[in-house]
DNA sequence: GGACTCAGTTAACAGTTGTGTGCTCAGCCG
DNA sequence: CGGCTGAGCACACAACTGTTAACTGAGTCC
């Protein structure tokens, strides 16, 4: 049973003047939630009850409408509270370290962290990204677009990227973050003793990583054909 | 409906003796597939239920019985169906051509054509990648995973692979095969109107392939650091 | 302290699900 | 021809699903 807090809640999210009325309406929302995340580790969205979350939690059935409309519904505010907490830990390291090697070292280490920390949420970014559920697989999109925009903005103001159009940079900047999410998945994997280790998966996207970085140094030298 | 034939059925797969009664087995069973592939196009496996099915093809829910244990086991022959035909196409595409561009070019060319071919088989592949059935799940991995060898294979016998160990090898083969699934995935979209078209999708793909051949390119004379 | 709000309850609804048993009858084989 | 095999059938089973309705009672507000 997962009862580590949702990812987002580390620094900001203040207490908004709880009244012991809403302040348990909250508790069982999380419960709602944290019970989904768990039942979510062996089957997908698409196939998770309402009886069967309202049953881990302990409440009636009908007491899941009072939070959300649908499954569904409670999915897209996984995906919310899923990237939420993502976007502040790479961003925040991307933006401060100086040299490649650095960064990379330093991103690589924050997603392992991440999915040490939160691997149900991790799951299920992964696993509803091409799932099912339509709402949630384009909630999932957007975020992860906004996110991808977001890096593409990080990665102009580096000296390297003179002379790079804003479509080029998001082009690299989409492989940044499709390279995040699988790298997610792989820990993932490895954390739960299929695939290789979690040693070696962190060794392999740094290699990726370095691959990458050693050709976004040639690109503009060299690119520029195709229409 | 899908009336596509099978991926894997286009070179190979000679008839096998059909008796007029494993014949009209064979039928059903193929019936079984396309409607699972069609109802699956709006949800996901772990939620496919086995008298959707047969209701699909019109036949009582006992005889699914007589071609599958199970709606995973059904699952697991879709997986093969699905990469044999996948495989064949862009193995061949790789080893014959010559530039990098050309390479590129044919590849990204052979994918858009295999997703338009048949998007049932590539739409499920990318769900149940990371899915919730776990049989299917793994049966996935390891046909990619045996998939990545073959291109690192084929990498191995450019001229510009000398130097590289087989580590670093897989490593490249293994940006190739992800980079191959995101693309399919996001020419899957652009087919259905989500997400940019088909034309800005095979660009975008083609400028990043040509930025990770750019990276290995620039590889051996950099790289070499890092245990 | 009394009216009110509203998170959660119980009970019932009509469908649905996977699985088992025994049957039929077209196709095969000696 | 006659016997056998086996794909598909009809029927029944208990268990489960999402959703609605009316109700309860603790917490809030004036």
């Amino acid at each position: 049973m997962s009862t580590t807090p949702a990812p987002g809640s580390g620094s900001a999210a203040a207490p908004p003047a709880a009244s012991q009325r809403e302040a348990q309406k909250a508790r069982t929302r999380r419960a709602l939630l944290d019970a989904a995340l768990d039942l979510l580790e062996h089957q997908s969205l698409s196939s998770l009850g309402l009886r069967e979350i309202t049953r881990a939690v302990g409440v009636s059935p009908a007491a899941f409408y009072r939070h959300f409309r649908d499954v569904a519904d409670l999915g897209v505010a996984l995906v919310d509270e899923a990237l939420d907490g993502l976007r502040i830990v790479i961003r925040a390291g991307l933006a401060e370290r100086s040299t490649d090697e650095e960064r990379i070292d330093h991103a690589v280490e924050a997603i392992a962290d991440h999915v040490r920390a939160h691997p149900g949420h991790v799951r299920f970014l992964v696993r509803e990204r091409h799932g099912g559920v339509a709402p949630v697989r384009r909630a999932i999109g957007a975020q992860l677009d906004r996110f991808a925009e977001e890096v593409a903005h990080v990665l102009a103001q580096d000296a390297e990227s003179e002379g790079w159009s804003p479509e080029d940079l998001r082009m690299l900047a989409e492989i940044y973050v499709d390279h995040m999410v699988m790298t997610a998945s792989s820990f993932l994997q490895a954390a739960q003793g299929e695939g290789p280790e979690e040693a070696a998966v962190a060794r392999t996207a740094r290699r990726q990583l370095r691959l990458v970085s050693l050709g976004r140094r040639h690109w503009t030298t060299a690119g520029e054909r195709d229409g």
